[in-house]
DNA sequence: TGGATACAAATGGTCTAACCATTATAATGA
DNA sequence: TCATTATAATGGTTAGACCATTTGTATCCA
């Protein structure tokens, strides 16, 4: 399967060798790769060399480590997490603002609500519907409730990235949510009244009701509004918070 | 700086906290992390553990290792390769298809064309038509001068991207590109005619004139069947390619 | 004097051999 | 039968050594 490491790193060659046999399809998601022990005697290397290819791997989402016994690497090759974890980085190290993150959102989420109501099967809108219950039960009970709510909000609009189905989209509008929770978590969320929780609420379920219509025009253009006006109550609390 | 090292995996807990100190600004790019048998002590670990978390950090692109003496960890901050190579592996790895690429880079250009049509100066306007004369030139000599003719239209898209000036976008932009070229250097452009050549040509003039008219809508949908024709072309030769 | 050569030191890369921590499974006993 | 305990496999960590690469410096010779 594997042939003896060679190189001037010779981790990278190990890296190299599996990742090809993982994106090759030697490897399938699920399956274990043999424990250190074995590998290093495979590439005739030693633990220390090995482990270091082994976190590089782990650090590209190919492979995911357990402990114990029947413990080892495990293929897992639905790596969506890095992708956003790259970008990520990149908005935090390019100190990104706050208005280029909700710019970009807007038309993100606009993009995945349009196409998430060509999309929606009945299924789908049974459990954004659900979750629109889960967000009212948080938004009745106010500001004490703001971060269970928040927290809904993301996963009603991760839904909806699912459902239109493009990994692309899921990707980058995880990326997109962290980095708005991240903000929003610092140092905005304590001004926030019933009233725009409510408000907000309002907005959820208006987008589901056109994504249920297959409205994409309408869905569309409110969920567009939806992300704007939180963009603005950002703004606004940032500036705030500044003073 | 920086504290002992504690936590189930020692090793993650000193890729976050140089991760965040370099996030954080506490380092800037250029600077030289310790060495290893500096940070070792730091941290109060061994070298091993320690390599590990280097392993991680360079893997994410936060620093870059040179060997010899002046050598060590030099922090890098604002890669977008690593994005791109995370796309790469999802692609390989089938979760995202040509067609997911194309349906998101449809509308990722369609919003950059039209913020660009919204913000471009004259002299970004001098520039786009620079981009365009370099790109007849290549257009006219017909297929032998394919590759260059690509290399010219994605410099002019991500001239768009800079003058719409959003850094996610322009992140994001530069991603969608590497992978496309990637696919289309792979096995598609052989099949490429001239007459093909000279259509996506004619798109970028009539891209460039209505940004120039500052037209968001026109510009936005000119752009976006631009990109739409470019996906079909490339669906059809890699079907081409299966026979 | 000036250039080529050789040496020394710092740094990352690798190796060995051991021990610790976690966990699934087998053995044990109430 | 079920709970408890021991065992063994596996990843995580450590310490100390040596190798390979690179840069700076000292030395030697013309």
């Amino acid at each position: 399967m594997f042939r003896a490491a060679k190189q001037s790193r010779i981790f990278q060659d190990i890296v190299d060798q599996i990742q090809e046999a993982i994106l090759d399809g030697r490897f399938k998601a699920g399956d274990m790769l043999p424990s250190e022990r074995e590998l290093k005697e495979t590439f005739q290397t030693s633990r220390g060399t090995l482990r270091e290819a082994l976190r590089v791997l782990e650090q590209k989402g190919l492979i995911e480590i357990k402990l114990g016994v029947g413990g080892g690497a495990m293929i897992k090759a639905g790596n969506t997490e890095q992708i956003g974890e790259s970008l990520d980085i990149l908005i935090r190290s390019q100190k990104v603002s706050l208005s280029h993150l909700c710019e970009f959102r807007e038309e993100v989420e606009g993009d995945v609500v349009a196409l998430a109501a060509e999309r929606a099967t009945a299924v789908d809108i049974k459990r954004l519907k659900e979750l629109l219950k889960e967000a009212e039960n948080h938004a009745v009970k106010g500001t004490p409730h703001i971060k269970a709510f928040m927290q809904v909000d993301k996963k009603l609009h991760l839904a909806l990235a699912q459902i239109c189905g493009n990994p692309i989209y899921i990707s980058v509008l995880k990326m997109v949510h962290n980095n708005i929770h991240r903000y929003f978590n610092s140092f905005l969320f304590p001004g926030m009244k019933k009233r725009e929780l409510m408000e907000n609420y309002k907005d959820l379920c208006d987008i589901v009701r056109a994504v249920e219509k297959r409205d994409k025009a309408k869905s569309k253009s409110i969920a567009q509004s939806h992300i704007r006006r939180f963009g603005h109550y950002m703004e606004e609390q940032k500036q705030q918070a500044k003073d």
